[in-house]
RNA sequence: GCCCGCGUAACUCAGUGGUAGAGUACCUCCUUGGUAAGGAGGAAGCCAUCGGUUCAAGUCCGAUCGCGGGCUCCA
């Protein structure tokens, strides 16, 4: 048999026998610290294990263990580990269903008639140990389907047989670690020696194949790093983003509560929190005049019939609350804002000329969530979003779908926003309008992102019933992305309440009805504000941009001079002239996160001035009042 | 809604069947101190709610409500 040759990407090159296996090979061709590292390699770009024979020529290069792909890899083959040490500790109880590799860790989903607790954590991770010790080998075997189904049928793995039925593939590979089998497309470590750094975090119940018909599984989350000093890093980045938990600063800041006596789900803005919330509707309201918006008010309930007439109640009662009778009429609380919208563009005649209209409404919606997915801010029962509907031409769509784009992004970055996922929603299954305006919108909105340079994912299906959107989800600090921005094309709802405009033909013609929200909900925005900025406000929409801190009493009437002074000049100022030291009165801003103390002692008043710190611990050097007006008005220009 | 865990003072948390605890915050007094906690004292709890087991329940069991982590769903 001709010998074939191997080469390392960038590197050596040499003839080995067929058959020759990757790690053999990078015996040869690499160094061995390198080696060492070396938990698998990417073979003419495809990756194998370090035991998977070679038989033609072939350009490997390593995959180094502590690389995004090394770590995928030792985080799978350790998600097998545990399942193996959960086979061995409960044996026949257990059967497996699934175990990827995740962000930051991996899972294993398990069949147990007395599902897993964390109480279980300490006896899986002894056992998997244990199994680290052993350094079994984790070997591969390909096999026909029907062999694999047959063999997984007779061990009882219903799950497994389940999703080898749903597969194209002829034959599969599967691979064994000491007694366990699992069905995998690999590649893997070499043993179980290689999985020494590994921590189980939390159960979690997750229906099989996310089917909430279908049987509850429960999942253990773990993670696994490549040595012990990652693994220690990570949990204390568990341990500071928990700290940036928005419910925990909300409350720490006096931001916000639920109590309740109130309800699950509902929002009490609290001083401080509403006047955050306030800052950030003005700044949007400002943003909409100059972009040629025009501000709406509407009701938060209307006639049953409403709703009836735009489908909610066909399409969206699940999520909406029961209707109340008044006056021998039905009535119910408002899920969203657009029939209203609708009516008061149903309320006078309309000639294309006007287009394009841009209504926009902080329109106040309820919408019944399951108890199980309300989450402090971000998911809750009542909501304030930043709604606005446009009506256009078919000629206008583009360009309207275009200035929407802009806006949105020019909204998210004066919030400090840059990082974000765009995805564009296709037509579902279930949909009504014609193919025309299916495609014509479809292609609006692609090329509008397009011409705005966006990166963007096909979300195949994905569109609502009645039109196709986009998507911009906002990553918190957990690496937990939420839905913020939306931008939907309806055809459903112009129809629904027969809305017209005159043509330049004269004739009567059906608007583009286009929704939008930038922020989403000011719930959920604020939110993911908190943990961005860790309740560290940039001064223009902190709601205590200063503190003025007297060091005796001595001072305290000079202070409350400077304070009406700054107050009256619109700065958010509040006072602590407690008789506290100054330590103590800093220590208390500086957990409030105000951007800037004003210390006044003697000198200061002797000399009209005020010393001030920033929050990050810096002094600046003493000036007038006047002066630090000036300060703050040109640091919050933006 | 489903699976697991958790509800003790305003907050953060101790308390494994036998008289309810700490720190912080709060109130009073002393202290007037130049850049992250000065000192002393005081008040504060139907141990989420309802039921059960027990001579005895914050503690064990059940239900309900709420919260947390996921799943599902979504702004």
């Amino acid at each position: 048999m001709a010998d074939i040759r191997v080469s390392v990407q960038d590197g050596e090159s040499k003839a080995f026998p067929q058959g020759v296996v990757a790690a053999e090979a990078l015996k040869e061709l690499v160094s061995g610290k390198q080696r060492k590292q070396t938990v698998a390699v990417k073979s003419n770009g495809h990756l194998i294990d370090l035991t998977t024979p070679l038989t033609e020529d072939t350009v490997i290069e390593p995959v180094a263990v502590d690389s995004e792909i090394g770590l995928d890899i030792l985080r799978h083959s350790t998600a097998h580990l545990m399942a193996l040490a959960v086979k061995e500790l409960f044996g026949e109880q257990v059967k497996v269903a699934i175990g990827p590799a995740i962000e930051d860790g991996f899972y294993y989903d398990f069949d147990r008639e007395q599902p897993f607790s964390p109480d279980d954590f300490e006896r899986i991770e002894a056992k998997m140990t244990e199994l680290v010790n052993a350094r079994l080998p984790f070997s591969r075997k390909e096999m026909s389907r029907d062999e694999a189904t047959r063999w997984f049928a007779r061990m009882g793995e219903q799950y497994k047989v389940e999703l080898l039925q749903d597969m194209d593939a002829d034959t599969v590979s599967l691979y064994t670690q000491g007694a366990f089998v699992d069905l995998c497309r690999g590649p893997h470590v070499p043993d179980t020696s290689w999985l020494k750094v590994f921590k189980l975090l939390r159960v979690a119940g997750s229906y099989w194949r996310g089917d909430e018909k279908r049987q509850m599984l429960t999942r253990i989350y773990g993670t696994a790093f490549a040595d012990k000093k990652e693994l220690s890093q990570y949990l204390t980045r568990l341990e500071e983003a928990r700290k940036r938990d928005h419910r925990r600063l909300g409350k720490q800041l006096g931001l916000f509560t639920i109590q309740d006596q109130i309800g699950p789900g509902l929002i009490l803005w609290q001083p401080r929190g509403a006047l955050l919330r306030r800052l950030i509707e003005d700044h949007w309201k400002d943003e909409h005049y100059r972009h040629g918006y025009q501000l709406l008010y509407t009701p938060h309930i209307a006639r049953q019939d409403l709703w009836k007439t735009s489908g909610h109640l066909d399409f969206y009662s699940e999520n909406m609350y029961s209707a109340m009778e008044i006056d021998e009429v039905m009535y119910q609380l408002k899920p969203m804002n657009c029939p209203f919208h609708i009516g008061v563009y149903n309320a006078d005649p309309h000639s294309y000329r006007e287009f394009p209209i841009r209504w926009c409404e902080l329109g106040t919606v309820y919408r019944y969530e399951r108890t199980g997915a309300l989450h402090g801010l971000m998911r809750v029962r009542g909501f304030t979003q930043d709604d606005a509907h446009i009506f256009c031409r078919p000629d206008q769509l583009e360009e309207e779908i275009f200035n929407i784009i802009d806006l949105n992004l020019r909204i998210l970055n004066t919030f400090g926003f840059d990082q974000y996922d765009v995805y564009l929603s296709t037509r579902p299954a279930k949909y009504v309008g014609s193919d025309d305006h299916w495609k014509l919108s479809t292609q609006a909105l692609k090329q509008a992102l397009e011409k705005k340079g966006l990166a963007y994912q096909i979300d195949p299906g994905e569109g609502v019933f009645y039109g196709p959107k986009i998507d911009i989800k906002i990553k918190d600090l957990l690496g937990r992305s939420w839905q913020c921005s939306t931008i939907q094309v309806d055809f459903n709802l112009p129809e629904r309440f027969q809305m017209t405009y005159t043509g330049d033909d004269g004739a009567d013609h059906r608007p583009i009805m286009i929704h939008r929200a930038l922020m989403g909900s000011l719930e959920r925005f604020i939110g993911v504000l908190i943990e961005h900025y860790a309740g560290a406000f940039p001064l223009w929409m902190a709601p205590e941009q200063a503190r003025i801190l007297n060091i005796t009493d001595d001072q305290a009437e000079y202070c409350e001079q400077v304070y009406s002074q700054l107050r009256a000049r619109g700065i958010r100022i509040e006072k602590d002239l407690r008789n506290e030291k100054l330590n103590y009165k800093i220590r208390e801003a500086q957990l409030m996160k105000v951007p800037y103390m004003l210390i006044v002692g003697d000198r200061e008043k002797q000399d009209g001035t005020i010393t001030i710190r920033r929050r990050d611990g810096e002094n600046l050097p003493a000036m007038t009042p006047e002066a630090f007006v000036d300060f703050v008005t040109e640091e919050c220009r933006h």
